[in-house]
DNA sequence: CCCGTTGGCCAACGCTTGTTGACACCGTAG
DNA sequence: CTACGGTGTCAACAAGCGTTGGCCAACGGG
């Protein structure tokens, strides 16, 4: 039907009056989607957190699968590693991943495609897309071999995803005591190994 | 058929014609769970697959919470570690946790259990009880002070089950492709630190 | 042979879900 | 004042869900 989902208006465009109920769907859905995961995520739940009716979801994002894809549709803004010193892409790395979720909306968009990717094809294949457009890249800029990226990278993803998975989303109490200093101190030497170690 | 995992018949009990009926039904719920998740197996679908109907599923495990219980019912069978020579705690641990998902049976609950526990409660309360009950008591008797355990078994766990997550789950492609001499190389270390290292 | 027990099917219930189309309000332009 | 496009509500839909109770078919000990 209406595709205008995708397309935020370009500069010049006056605020409309919608674009505060837009963002308050998309803050709803995402806080839904991080804490019940897709299918428990209903539709008027959301809207009902939004306190607007649940026809205007389907108004403005055409279907619940429209919804998920726009509330997940932000930039990871990872960092730039070509000029960080070989030697500090761990502690580098980590520290930024641990930055990501303390801002409430990339943590909301992050424990959402955990809890949604595990259980939903779409949102599987958006995190496929992350790891492919956003990690890889990053990898094949850092690592020794290019030919040994995908490996690497994926390794380093399993690391600090499956410390997302238990501290976000498992809460295993020891995992969410863990400060900020100990998980760096922890992991950097991990993913320091996983990206720069020349046999494992 | 497989074997019937949860509990086998007692001594004495004759092997009842409904047995198989249940066996079936366990397997082909572990499947979907795996598969699905919890939402999305539906007690239909697993009827199906087991060939009877879902007034069945009701009547020998009394609601869809019970079945799910039911099928994740199951020992890890973690090795004792008392005589594991500390320097090979790594290896040893990696390789059994691979090993359980080369087991039909084990894989399945533990992929059921990834997809389940990340939205629904029970199967997150399954995978403390887990966490609690099966992998602390192993860290309590390897890691030098037991002050620390609880800590050191997160973040084993952290990276286990990060592993499980990105081959099993998301099918990250090249986390797929990493043969099991690969995995051990790789992850052996990061776990034997995680468990023996006097300082991070 | 009879009849209680066991294993199984069927149709239906009450409920929730995503989604839809008709209708009401509002502010501005003509 | 009227017309109208942008906002929003309401009631209803069909589909799918977990769950229930009644009925049927085979079996086996008396």
């Amino acid at each position: 039907m209406s595709k205008d989902t995708a397309a935020p208006p370009p500069s010049g465009s006056p605020a409309r009056r919608s674009d505060a109920t837009r963002a308050a769907i998309l803050a709803a859905a995402r806080e839904r989607f991080a804490a019940d995961g897709y299918d428990r995520a209903t539709v008027r739940a959301i809207a009902q957190d939004a306190r607007i009716d649940p026809a205007m979801v389907m108004r403005y994002f055409g279907s619940k699968e429209g919804l998920f894809a726009a509330a997940v549709a932000v930039d990871l803004r990872l960092p730039d590693v070509a000029d960080v010193p070989v030697g500090s892409l761990g502690r580098v790395l980590v520290g930024h991943f641990l930055d990501l979720w303390e801002d409430d909306e990339l943590r909301g968009v992050l424990t959402a495609m955990l809890r949604v990717g595990v259980t939903n094809p779409a949102g599987a294949a958006r995190m496929q897309e992350i790891f492919r457009d956003q990690v890889l890249p990053i990898a094949l800029r850092a690592v020794p071999d290019p030919a040994q990226a995908p490996a690497r990278a994926a390794l380093v993803s399993s690391q600090l995803l499956g410390l997302a998975l238990t501290r976000l989303v498992l809460r295993f109490e020891p995992a969410v005591r863990l400060g900020r200093g100990e998980i760096v101190d922890w992991l950097a030497p991990t993913v320091q190994r996983y990206i720069t170690a020349t046999e494992p």
